[in-house]
DNA sequence: TATAAAACGCATTATGAATGCATGTTTGAT
DNA sequence: ATCAAACATGCATTCATAATGCGTTTTATA
């Protein structure tokens, strides 16, 4: 009986959409990594013998991204350090850091945000104080990070030669 | 020089709005598990002999919700045969299985949406064809899933004595 | 001094969850 | 039979916020 319609309409038949976009990666975090791993593409280049740097308009020219969203994106990873950014002519940005000291779970947790993954209060539901639900979502939010930080910058470069292929040639 | 503002800002300080709501449960989501969870209330009750019927009036004053979403999320159990939905006069509904039956994990998922957490097409991502963290994040969904595929809707009755307290006191 | 880059602030748009409302349908009680 | 109480259904609207757009400022270098 169920099995048929799953995936068809959520629960507003009227718009016919399809699932949410909760439970889901902002594009904001998304771009960020895609950022991390074009500026680690040019690292793992041995011919390159200083990082090059790269400028927002190139990264956005080569995934097709708005420049002021990609723009606060850098500022952002400017902030945690995880990129050096330089200003002026000539300038742009290029990590500050080994790809391999550069962890997964901290970029996303950083650029995601770090809420907590159900919301008890605010508004406040009566169950609160006698709720098992909260702990098991947090240790579950809690065990996802901790296998994310089995990964670093250097986990996503395994396919280093083709990415640089890919985005040497994307316009 | 960066733990300093943590969490104070996210990226927009025209707005100072702090962070998003992505990566949480739905409202629709949470909704969900508390009518289970007020349903299960009844159900750990020995006293009743067979278990009372739940109306919606009933969930959205106990729990301050508006009738119209948790309507919804009724019918959404219903489908799902969590629940056994009776209409007409003196209907209501009522756990179509024993709590211990009620997967979390399977909760969750369907009332969330079963979605990727990363979207790499749609719009495409030029990475896509050499790119290791759409492996990565889908493996720590499942890894999600999997732990809370330890724990039913009997997992959250541990305090069943205090949640039915709370549920006849509260308007 | 001109130019090319990031930094910054504010305004606007797009999306979809959340909600509201009206009506239909079923069922038990009177 | 009729009424009333419950869920079922469809569509419209609101609200939050991610995503984007735009203009200006600051910085550095050629």
């Amino acid at each position: 009986m169920f099995d048929g319609d799953q995936g068809l309409l959520y629960y507003n038949a009227s718009k016919m959409y399809l699932f949410g976009q909760s439970m889901q990666l902002k594009k904001y975090t998304d771009y960020g990594l895609r950022i991390l791993m074009y500026l680690a593409s040019f690292e793992a280049d041995e011919n390159c013998a200083e990082p090059k740097l790269a400028t927002i308009r190139e990264i956005c020219d080569t995934f097709g991204l708005s420049a002021n969203h990609v723009n606060k994106v850098v500022h952002h990873l400017g902030r945690l350090e995880l990129i050096e950014t330089r200003r002026g002519k000539n300038g742009g940005f290029l990590l500050a850091k080994k790809p391999e000291d550069i962890s997964l779970a901290f970029v996303i947790r950083q650029l995601e945000g770090d809420e907590k993954w159900i919301e008890c209060e605010n508004p406040y539901c009566v169950a609160l104080p006698a709720c098992e639900l909260k702990g098991i979502v947090a240790r579950g939010k809690e065990l996802f990070y901790d296998y994310l930080s089995q990964y670093s910058l250097k986990s996503l470069m395994v396919k280093a030669p083709q990415l640089r292929q890919i985005f040497s040639t994307a316009s």
